[in-house]
DNA sequence: ATGGTCGTGGGACGA
């Protein structure tokens, strides 16, 4: 079961360049970040028409999250726990059904800049309440991911020009402590379990050449618990998709599980 | 130090 993650920036300005990489990538389940449309806008026939079902969570104009799978989606969950005045969409999860069931989720985290301020206070709000999300994974000893767009620099070798980011919301020590509060519970970085070293990245800013420089950052993980990681077969970062018209400035993740 | 680029929606705001 391959398994991908994409913050496409925008669902109508990828309206080309994201079923292409569907095509040629043929993940069973894509994750989709920031499809920035209302549910009755997204273009689901463009999916289903490649055999996808399709599970969104939208809001207008800003954020937003979907599921596509070629697999039947079951128990569809919209909205992180935790706090039922947050409105702002940013978390889906599913049970996909292949040869084993795993609980997959999809995850937008705020962004928090500028930070100090009222968005980094809901940055570290949100991470504490995914780490509770992610607890209640772990416990039910069963195979289950929550990947996408984490807006987290774990670690120096995750940036090209990690002193560049020493007071971003996406780098600063709070940040990456409470990235490692999740992993630490028992979860694995996909990635880092297969892929040692720097210059990997999933994002590059539109602004100043940075993909021309290879000025990047590696901000979009799959996290995965012991059961999907004792799956795991393979990951990936197709980071040529960046090259092509009118990318997304992130690219796709992805994982292959043995399920 | 500043501004540089996108997307949405049709003006700012978010990233």
């Amino acid at each position: 079961m391959k398994i991908a993650t994409f913050n496409i920036n925008g669902i109508k300005a990828r309206a080309e360049a994201l079923p292409d990489w569907l095509d040629e990538a043929r993940p069973d389940v894509a994750l989709l970040q920031e499809i920035k449309s209302v549910d009755d806008a997204f273009p689901r026939d463009v999916f289903e028409a490649r055999g996808y079902n399709v599970e969104t969570h939208g809001q207008k104009s800003f954020n937003g999250v979907a599921i596509l799978s070629k697999l039947p989606l079951e128990d569809v969950a919209r909205g992180l726990p935790g706090d039922e005045a947050d409105e702002q969409a940013r978390w889906i999860e599913a049970t996909v059904v292949g040869d084993r069931a795993v609980r997959i989720c999809g995850l937008y985290l705020p962004n928090g800049n500028p930070a100090p301020g009222p968005k980094y206070d809901y940055k570290l709000a949100w991470m504490e309440r995914l780490k509770a999300r992610a607890q209640a994974l772990l416990n039910t000893e069963e195979p289950a991911l929550m990947a996408g767009d984490y807006n987290v620099i774990p670690q120096a070798e995750d940036a090209a020009r990690p002193q560049a980011w020493e007071t971003d919301a996406l780098y600063l020590p709070e940040t990456r402590q409470a990235f490692r509060r999740v992993l630490n519970l028992g979860f694995t970085d996909a990635f880092r379990a297969r892929v040692h070293g720097p210059g990997h990245y999933s994002f590059w800013d539109y602004q100043r050449n940075a993909r021309e420089r290879n000025d990047g950052i590696r901000i979009d993980h799959v996290l995965l618990t012991p059961q999907a990681a004792d799956l795991l077969t393979g990951c990936g970062i197709d980071a040529d998709i960046r090259d092509r018209t009118k990318p997304s400035d992130h690219v796709p993740v992805w994982v292959e599980l043995d399920a």
